[in-house]
RNA sequence: GGCCCCGUAGCUCAGUCGGAUAGAGCAACAGAUUCCUAAUCUGUAGGUCGCAGGUUCGAAUCCUGCCGGGGUCACCA
């Protein structure tokens, strides 16, 4: 179990972000950036922050002057995109909220405070509308600037300093080592796999955690299940398998080989010596195959903790022990559940753990009848071992059959951290396989089981990654073999790999044109931008220019899904731009005869690739250069 | 029956710690291809945000109660 001493900051600290400017920023020489390069780099990352802070500048400002009370309350002033791109770039509730502490109309404050946003350089115009919002449009410059800054960053575009360090713990998948992962596991690990690289991009030290279930009565099931594999590796008849075994014939080699090693030196003894033994191997096996399964999705853990090795260890006992003495352990029978009582209930002396103190419906027994501990007793220990290794922020994904168990956790974390853990849990809804619309018959028995596995190979991880997250964790989503590998629009996958491989396109056939041209993203930032005039280039500046703010947000909320629909968002405006050079050949890419022009139209895509790339990575996803 | 999640255009879904006239794709209809990949794009049309109350300057968003769908319900993990 929790090995000790592997904190965090040993294992990411150096490793993660060093690997992630190796990656992603080339080198420059610092004699060649050119100044428009520099001034660019002052950074001002997610821009709406930025202008926060300026005007909260001015009102501070207003408040030492006496021209408004001392002492505001700032914190819910917002200055945010509007949704009505109509009402300008920026926009702030500041008035509104203030209004009445300030003892001004909504309007007349935002008149004062508008005065003082005209001041702002960067901004070109402010209007006071509706009932008291300020509409900001920022200058061209502006935006030409963030521009080279997307070119100075490249791939590290949208990473953000939020996280602070803070480290956070992300446990997925921790699927039971009894077989192949399902398409459900599947869902857990690409959502984990990508909130973890969201965090980390956030600024938060990430670390990837996978508990195995290798405890309890389901491992020992998978034992007795490899037993008649390898009795029949060994030329037994076994027929069928007894209920609660697994028939898989994912064991058949597992048993071959351990009947190859150990020929019949198992055979005719007593459960007694062969149960435990056989337990360890099938895990093991088992977790080879999962392992595999996860490499094939490209998903990889910085960890591995062990149910039975945090039993063994006495962790469990000692996280008992400790709410004992707090009196939150008791002897008792439970009432029966509220109307609906199960045909088997009887009253029970059990040994509870008292939940309801701190939000749960009931209290939960935390030791079976035999004496071994339930596997809640176990995940409260996990829990404590987490906080304890440094983890004040865990995040665990479960599938949504396990929604019921979020209450005694969350309840089980306040009272094991006193109240200085956060546990957040993400339950993935189900997934439904579609082939061509209709629904993917699977049976078990039948053995027409689609397998995570079979779904990588057929459609490739990329798409089974992506696809995984068009949805928010809490909704159903439909995965359809047949949709999800056609090249149409309607393909997200398609749709924004082919914006990305449009621009690398472009950028081959510009260093044809233009053989003698430097078309490096520091070569490009020195372009004349200014010859950008179309409004829609601009548009894909502004939205370009929202990704940090899109990356601190959705870091924040836990949910990644909306980085697939800010990508969706960004190819749009791409695709579109191209279009309109269709229709308006003076709007193509390429002018062969105005270089300017080309140098800062390439400047323009090649941000757009770095963006597309930027949030791909996130989602473990190749930006590719080329379809087909 | 208790608890949890979901309910937004004909369909599939977005909707930012409460913001202005609720968005996109598909399907429907009308268009664009001597051209950097038309595998794309432009335009039109389409909604009592499940229902009813409440909170306030302001609600799809927060609260309460219903309705509908799914999940789950004491020694399974």
């Amino acid at each position: 179990m929790a090995g000790p001493g592997r904190g965090p900051q040993l294992r990411r600290h150096g490793a993660a972000g060093r690997r992630l400017h190796r990656r992603h920023d080339r080198p420059r020489r610092p004699g060649r950036i050119p100044p428009a390069v520099r001034r660019a780099s002052q950074n001002i990352m997610n821009l709406f922050q930025h202008f926060r802070a300026e005007l909260i500048q001015i009102i501070d400002d207003l408040c030492r002057s006496g021209a408004l009370p001392a002492d505001l309350d700032t914190a819910r002033v917002a200055v945010e995109p509007p949704r009505d791109p109509g009402h300008g770039d920026m926009a702030t509730n500041a008035a509104m909220v203030l209004a009445k502490a300030a003892g001004a109309r909504p309007r007349d404050l935002a008149e004062t405070l508008a005065a003082g946003l005209r001041g702002l350089d960067a901004i070109r115009e402010v209007e006071v509308a509706g009932p008291g919002f300020i509409n900001m449009r920022l200058g061209d410059s502006f935006w030409r600037d963030r521009l080279r800054e997307i070119l100075a960053a490249g791939r590290a575009y949208g990473e953000s300093g939020l996280g602070a360090g803070q480290a956070v713990n992300v446990e997925f998948v921790s699927a039971n080592p009894t077989g192949p992962m399902h398409v459900g596991h599947g869902r857990g690990a690409v959502v984990g796999d990508a909130l973890a690289s969201l965090l980390a991009k956030a600024g938060f030290l990430v670390t990837r955690e996978y508990y195995i279930n290798d405890a309890g009565a389901q491992v020992e099931a998978l034992a007795r299940s490899l037993h008649l594999r390898y009795r029949e590796a060994l030329g037994e008849a076994v027929g069928e398998f007894p209920d609660g075994l697994y028939p898989g014939d994912y064991l058949v080699a597992p048993a071959r080989a351990l009947a190859e090693a150990d020929g019949d030196a198992w055979l005719g003894r007593d459960e007694g010596d062969w149960l435990e033994p056989f337990r360890a191997y099938a895990v093991a096996a088992m977790m080879d195959l999962i392992r595999d399964d996860l490499a094939a999705l490209g998903v990889t853990f910085d960890r591995f903790s062990s149910e039975r090795a945090l039993v063994q260890a006495g962790g469990v006992d000692a996280a008992l022990a400790e709410l004992q003495d707090r009196g939150l352990i008791y002897d008792g029978v439970l009432e029966p559940p509220k109307g609906k009582t199960p045909e088997d209930w009887e009253p029970r002396q059990q040994t509870l753990f008292r939940a309801t103190d701190f939000g749960d419906d009931v209290d939960r027994p935390v030791r079976k009848s035999d004496g071994s501990w339930t596997y809640f007793a176990t995940d409260m220990a996990y829990h404590l071992d987490k906080f304890r290794r440094g983890y004040a922020t865990m995040i665990d994904v479960w599938g949504a059959d396990h929604g019921g168990y979020v209450k005694r956790m969350a309840a089980a974390v306040k009272a094991l951290t006193e109240g200085r853990g956060e546990l957040d849990v993400k339950l993935c809804q189900m997934v439904n396989l579609l082939d061509g619309g209709a629904p993917v018959k699977m049976s078990k028995r039948a053995g027409t089981f689609v397998t995570l596995r079979d779904v990588i190979d057929q459609v490739g991880k990329d798409v089974v990654r992506f696809i995984m997250l068009t949805r928010k964790n809490d909704a159903h989503l439909d995965f359809d073999l047949k949709a999800v590998t056609e090249q149409s629009r309607e393909n997200p996958v398609f749709y924004v790999q082919y914006a990305h491989a449009r621009i690398c396109s472009v950028m081959r056939h510009a260093a044809d044109a233009f053989p003698d041209a430097d078309l490096s993203p520091d070569a490009l930032a020195a372009a004349p931008l200014d010859r950008l005039a179309d409004p829609a280039e601009l548009a894909l500046v502004r939205t370009m220019a929202g990704w940090p703010r899109l990356v601190e947000s959705a870091a924040e909320a836990h949910e990644p899904h909306r980085v697939a629909y800010f990508l969706d968002e960004v190819a749009t405006q791409f695709h579109m731009l191209w279009n309109k050079g269709k229709d308006d050949a003076s709007l193509r890419f390429i002018a062969l005869e105005d270089r300017d022009l080309t140098l800062a139209r390439l400047a323009l895509i090649q941000a757009t690739a770095f963006v597309l790339a930027s949030g791909l990575d996130v989602f473990g996803v190749q930006p590719v250069e080329e379809l087909r």
